[in-house]
DNA sequence: AATATAATTAGAAAATAAATCTAATTAAAT
DNA sequence: ATTTAATTAGATTTATTTTCTAATTATATT
């Protein structure tokens, strides 16, 4: 199967914007409708788009404070790492959450309504979590890039 | 204006899959399909919705290394500043971009095919940047949880 | 190079969904 | 209690997606 230079600026796009029509893609690809229709078909098959989301303005839903927090566990048996894992998973202001090489086991992304919501957070939600040896905090003062569009 | 529970329930499940119809949506929300449509028009309108998007596979796309790097500025005046957020806007292997509190300056989150290509991108773009004091990378192992869906 | 095979594309037709309109209902304000 | 505004439902129109058939293009085989 190839994966050519027009499925890249198909997928281009529809990063930016996937409610444009067929038709207007048709117009910035220089192919027809089912053309365009059919190559999404086969990238959607294939697995290429995980799936298709609205982002919402976080300022407009009162969650805009960001944080990234690194956290440390006090060990790193098999048992400690799933259930951390797995008690991160629940939390729903943390939006990310990746194991890191470095100093500190792993980088939270939290997203919440203020400092004060993040006090609470920490207290608790966060430091009531089983494992955790120690935690860093960075806040966001302002977000300088952000898109979720992976170049090609 | 009311942001009411409904509104909420239905940005919910935008933020999970944005090509839901309509009539899918009423349903779950138990309201007639122009009910749910009048609603998102006003949503959107109101700045709720920032845009809709294809959420691609960064495996399949081969960019599935992902690195987060600190990053010092060797000052702070005003134009140091300036010139380094406008460079790294420039820069497509960053994805996002935070001015932090803490010991660093900034945050990047960086996708790359793999750590040969992060080598590449380190040393001839990013450190390429002027007014860059420190750099120091983590890299992730595992992605545990990554959203896009604000919780309400 | 000629032929067969598969993949991609285009245009028309059908099916589906979005957008608009009018009227009815519900909620809020006076 | 009455007016006003906002929301909702159902019907209609408009637009878009999906399917179908045929044509074209690319790839593989002899």
């Amino acid at each position: 199967m190839i994966f050519d230079d027009i499925d890249k600026r198909l997928l281009f796009y529809l990063q930016k914007d996937s409610k444009q029509t067929n038709k207007e893609l048709s117009n910035k690809l220089n192919l027809s409708v089912t053309a365009v229709y059919e190559r999404i078909k086969k990238l959607e098959k294939r697995g290429y788009v995980d799936k298709y989301v609205a982002l919402i303005n976080k300022e407009k839903v009162d969650k805009a404070f960001v944080a990234f927090c690194h956290i440390k566990l006090v060990k790193h048996s098999q048992d400690y790492v799933v259930s951390f894992e797995k008690e991160v998973n629940r939390l729903n202001e943390v939006l990310e959450c990746y194991h890191i090489s470095g100093d500190y086991d792993y980088l939270l992304k939290v997203l919440v309504k203020n400092m004060e919501a993040f006090r609470e957070f920490m207290v608790k939600k966060l430091t009531t979590i089983n494992h955790i040896g120690s935690t860093h905090s960075m806040f966001v003062i302002n977000e300088v890039k952000h898109t979720t569009a992976i170049n090609m």
